[in-house]
DNA sequence: TCCGCACCCTGTGTATACAATGAACAGAAT
DNA sequence: ATTCTGTTCATTGTATACACAGGGTGCGGA
């Protein structure tokens, strides 16, 4: 595995773990050092955070790790709208139906009891996106869809998992499932529009009870 | 200006005009030689298209430039359709309703006669983007958009220009900004739905045309 | 003549050295 | 005392040198 790589998984990781918080300062020699790198592979590993918007150049000296407001929330949601209903509806036209009529099974049968739930939910979340990347078979559309995918990490640790948003989540996904199993497009961008109105919903409502002091504004 | 961002500038307008066709071996010496930079600035140039999805690693150990055939075209122009009726909608919402009202006048009275037509058009297209882009206020959509664009430029290179073609391509622009000066979301995304139809039935006719090979397959 | 192995060569990945730029601090002058 | 300017230091931008890997070619043996 090259430097490179391992410097960009790493600090990945530790930005959307939270262990570089939003604002921290990113100085080339300092994480150089500290992933054991030289120079040259961090260089290109911050390239490719500030590619995907996880870094921004504050000033012409200086790379933050970058901020996540309420706003920037929103807007991911809008384009994660597009993306994703676009993303069902082709699928519901021209994707592997038996393969999401299995995933819908999942989703029916997956009981989220425990902290494995969680999980085991994420871990079947990931395998649905694979599956609707698969059967869209559009890099561009799959490339951007990933942009919003690693933003969407650090949103979900802003807020705390609720069990029954949870149960709700899973169930909204058993619907989408459905509808592009029975290649109804129609509904499956409809739910999929649902489906991430009450995520949206559960979120800013997490987020605004942990920082009110914005609300007042 | 930085040696980075000029190789970077360089390569992206050699690309994009087709003087560095799809298929090109672009290698790191060689191309830092003939930019007059080092291999360093050279790489995190390169490290930027391969971002933008203009050049791909074609094995571990070579780099060219990204093909562009007609499914690329058409997966393209679904991604365009989410992106731009989306942000349609969105203007339409929020953005700022007088200079779309402007716009809609400007386009109606552009006369496109002779080869500065072609120019003009493309310029109130760009102004058209950018105030599409700050009505919209969504870095992230924004960010999507600029991809599209990037690409879309060498697919227009592909495809010939019909006169008869850009004077359509205007007015469908007229309504779309006067959709978005009136405030009617809906009409909005439907008329960019329209527009972008129109822009890629003629898109895959002309390359169809000039390409008839792959259609039998 | 064909197949296989080894060596060389080309090109990338990484490290480090050097240059340039921007910021901060201190000192002096108004 | 405050502001402006100069100097210095830190940090990035660029160049180059070195290491390593992969492929191609040539030679030798079957």
């Amino acid at each position: 595995m090259r430097a490179s790589d391992r410097a960009y998984a790493t600090l990945l990781d530790q930005i959307q773990s939270g262990a570089l918080a939003p604002g921290s300062v990113l100085g080339e020699v300092e994480q150089a050092a500290r992933l054991g790198v030289s120079r040259t592979p961090l260089r290109e590993a911050l390239g490719r955070l500030a590619a995907d918007g996880l870094v921004v150049q504050q000033s012409p000296r200086v790379t933050v790790v970058s901020d996540v407001d309420v706003d920037d929330i929103r807007s991911l949601f809008e384009l994660r709208r597009a993306l994703e209903e676009t993303a069902a509806r082709l699928a519901a036209v021209r994707g592997d139906s038996p393969a999401f009529a299995a995933l819908a099974e999942d989703f029916g049968r997956s009981s989220l009891r425990g902290d494995d739930g969680r999980e085991a939910y994420y871990a079947l979340i990931a395998r649905f996106d694979a599956q609707l990347d698969a059967s869209v078979g559009n890099d561009y559309l799959t490339s951007a869809l990933r942009t919003v995918r690693t933003h969407l990490v650090r949103v979900r640790r802003l807020a705390r998992d609720i069990p029954e948003r949870l149960a709700a989540s899973v169930a909204e996904h058993r619907l989408i499932a459905m509808a592009i199993a029975e290649r109804d497009a129609d509904l499956a961008a409809h739910a999929t529009h649902v489906h991430l109105h009450n995520a949206l919903a559960t979120i800013l409502a997490s987020v605004d009870a942990s920082q009110p002091r914005k609300a007042p504004l």
